[in-house]
DNA sequence: TAAAAACTGTACCGCCGGTACAGGAGGGGA
DNA sequence: TCCCCTCCTGTACCGGCGGTACAGTTTTTA
């Protein structure tokens, strides 16, 4: 049981660098099998076609991106009971971690769906979909903690303000890779921050003319 | 000479569509000829291969993407001198246009070369780098005359607050079509303009506790 | 130590990208 | 009228790939 384990997840570490790479239809059974020293068959036994590894796929990159999210908030909960404080940081603890990445970010399986969408069944396009309304809510419901002490400057639909941090995560990815400039997603990231803080934090005093 | 121009704008149009719904390595040379009724003697007559289909593809939509923010942002130019109420027009202007999109937006070709990247020659690579380069440029041209007026409330960077349009946008596209929401990109615009307005805007007064 | 799990090997199918090449329809110019 | 050029069609073929089927073998573990 467990040495099974062990190779799915080879396969699927595989499987995950190169559908980021070339795309799920880019992306051959015969080249995953090749790079992980197994054959076809064996291949077969652990997924039983490629809408399955897709699925599988999808599912564990989901659960880590959550994981991720899970711990630089809270780490950044830790250490300020201000929600708005601690959003902030929670947004710089990302683009430190961003920026850290050798390589830039290696792209964003989500999008990757999204881009492949009319050849997946409906239950991975829905997995997609709850994926993003997962960080909705998310970036919603530390939203609303602050908004609950601070009042916004300009009047903002607080989905549609949770959506764009999602936005510029997806988008920054986009930036990043095409341009080959890992750092950009980073400084994104931290443009978004300057804008939640504008939003939320009061007006320092300005020079009068 | 004119026959020919015709087919291979069909096979384009075909071609579009069915890369943004699923990808090139998702996309069959035989799919497209099939709907666009053409024999594969015929499309290979066109275009030597699946790359050159790519190139022309890729060419072909950035020229459009360019000729449609000419438009949009000349036209708010033609409404208003100020440049930062001319950029705020054209930023309401293109929510607009893609709030009417029946369908939402179809996707964009710079993201779907983006996650196939490693499929394609350097010089279908270069070309999406440099349409990517061109939205900075454009984009900072505008938000630097703004800047020569208005300071900015927080410090920021010209280029790296240019490349959150396109960002924004970018992932405003992957979101809206995941969420199969096709109005979140038009709302996700509209907030990046509430972020340009705040952040070049003069204060208002606010009510002091 | 025996069952269960985790594979390998082989053979086969049909689709797809791509190549090669011969030939044909249709229009425009000499 | 004839020929040439553009714009295709038709046919045949290749190797790679996704996927199936299934028999057999090794490895793990209870």
């Amino acid at each position: 049981m467990r040495k099974g384990e062990e190779t799915r997840t080879r396969i699927l570490d595989v499987a995950e660098a190169a559908v980021l790479q070339k795309g799920f239809g880019g992306t051959s059974i015969e080249e995953l099998i090749a790079e992980t020293g197994i054959t076809k068959s064996g291949f077969f036994y652990h997924f039983r076609d490629k809408n399955e590894l897709a699925k599988a796929l999808l599912n564990r990159y989901i659960e880590n991106d959550e994981r991720i999210y899970d711990e630089i908030f809270s780490r950044a909960r830790d250490l300020t009971d201000d929600p708005l404080q601690s959003f902030l940081l929670g947004l710089k603890l990302l683009s430190e971690l961003l920026s850290d990445l050798p390589n830039g970010h290696p792209g964003c399986l989500v999008a990757t769906v999204c881009y492949y969408e009319r050849l997946f069944d409906r239950e991975i396009q829905e997995t997609n979909r709850n994926a993003v309304l997962a960080w909705r809510r998310r970036f919603g419901r530390m939203l609303r903690d602050i908004m609950e002490i601070y009042p916004p400057r300009e009047p903002v639909n607080v989905d549609q303000l949770a959506d764009m941090v999602s936005s510029v995560l997806e988008g920054g990815i986009v930036l990043s890779k095409t341009l080959k400039e890992p750092n950009t997603l980073a400084e994104q990231v931290l443009m978004l921050r300057t804008f939640v803080k504008m939003l939320f934090l009061p007006v320092a005093e300005m020079p009068r003319a």
